[in-house]
DNA sequence: GAAATGCTACGGCGACGACCGAAGCATTCG
DNA sequence: CGAATGCTTCGGTCGTCGCCGTAGCATTTC
């Protein structure tokens, strides 16, 4: 096999830790600009250009210029789902000195926040469960289906998946879809198309909204409210 | 988050050429000797001991001692979904030239090999076609699920879904099962514990076998009469 | 017991690459 | 038009790591 290479070089972007933190931040499906990104990661302006370049070259992030900024943003959701699956071995492995450093920062992470296309932490892993609960979703590690009742729920509630039911199964009416594995709740919640769905569809209305610059999302008032008493989900704000 | 040393550690790991071969030589799931695994990487036993101590030092990889022998093997499935999914962003960034380069081992790889532990290569995907055909698979790029037909049809076969039936959700009478993309034919095959079952009893009951110490697989007569009649799967073993 | 095999620890060499400072291009703002 | 901002390119330094040769330990074989 030709793409030996290929696929070292792919591990190896992956495996700087400058990089590592720059992808990492990339996850949530945003584009953020070369400085942005270079604070995350703890180097000079200059060295992280460096890395944008090589990742951009090899085709893991693609840039859009915008007036004096250049937004890098991930180049598809196989690299999303790559770092993902990296992210969930990791897991796997660490040792069991004391999961994750709390602090403020992170508790609003751990509360909510967007995985590429769709949510995570405790609101995402609340919401698939209540979605699993009320029989709208059923879900394993290995794959997950959206039933007709959560068809049927998801559209009562306004989420468009109209493209999703164009790509459904002929014969079973219901829309598979992925599971994720959250690294904070160690609980999978739903990815894939109809969690990019619900998120796209909760930011758009107004029942979440992104915190300042980074993952963590905030949960309206009004969200919290659908999420209780539509989605059927509960979850507290705190730990 | 404090993994993201670990996350870039794992990646880096997974990143230098010499141990992507031996990882890729060991994602059929069999356990190789560092011997072999030199050989597959082209260096020297001393040089592959030093990346292997890495390597399951960190939890990439478990060693068996047996004799003289210490065999390697991928530590979990989700390291070898870990690199499924890396190689899988290859696939996708692969430039034009001419996709993989031809030669009688390759043909042999390209016909029928082992993935983790499950089949791919035409044979693979010939058998998910067929099961998708006769309605007893549904599957997409997300996610699959075993029909009830599916079932009904497997236990027909012989094949052992006893395990899987139950991990099954409760509602649907229905397995979860995890596609997976197949880098020569770029196409969907059936990975995940269904997969693994329909492989394991194929080895187990003579419908296939391993072929030297490769990932090839060779179908039997037997085996390629169970194919076609039973399956209904139509591949060449040659293209 | 001695030789052979498989693997691992050690030491040194060589190269790749991550990093930053300085300088140069684009774009925006006053 | 200058000044400021954002980003990139270039040069050079330094640390890390992949590699092998040598040597040493375990296990098997004769």
């Amino acid at each position: 096999m030709a793409s030996n290479a290929l696929f070292a070089e792919i591990a190896a972007l992956s495996g700087d830790p400058a990089r590592a933190s720059m992808l990492h931040a990339l996850m949530d499906g945003r584009a953020l600009t070369a400085g942005e990104l270079a604070r995350v990661a703890g180097i000079t302006p200059q060295t992280a250009s460096g890395h944008l370049v090589r990742m951009t070259a090899v085709g893991l992030l693609s840039v859009e210029k915008q007036g004096r900024h250049r937004y890098h943003r991930l180049a598809a959701p196989s690299v999303a789902h790559m770092l993902e699956s990296i992210m969930q071995v990791a897991t796997e492995l660490e040792p069991d000195r004391k999961r994750f450093t709390v602090g403020p920062r992170d508790a609003a992470l751990r509360t909510a926040r967007t995985c590429y296309d769709h949510f995570a932490g405790r609101l995402g892993v609340a919401l698939a469960d209540a979605l699993v609960a009320h029989g709208h979703v059923e879900l394993t590690s290995e794959a997950g289906i959206l039933t007709q009742t959560g068809i049927e729920f998801l559209r009562g509630a306004g989420v468009d998946i109209e493209p999703m039911l164009a790509q459904r199964t002929k014969r079973s009416g219901r829309v598979l879809c992925r599971p994720c594995l959250d690294w904070s709740e160690r609980r999978l919640h739903l990815g894939g198309a109809v969690g990019a769905a619900i998120c796209s569809h909760s930011m758009a209305v107004g029942w979440t909204r992104r915190l300042d610059g980074t993952r963590a999302v905030l949960v309206t008032p009004k969200g919290d409210r659908i999420f209780r008493e539509t989605f059927g989900a509960t979850f507290a704000s705190s730990p």
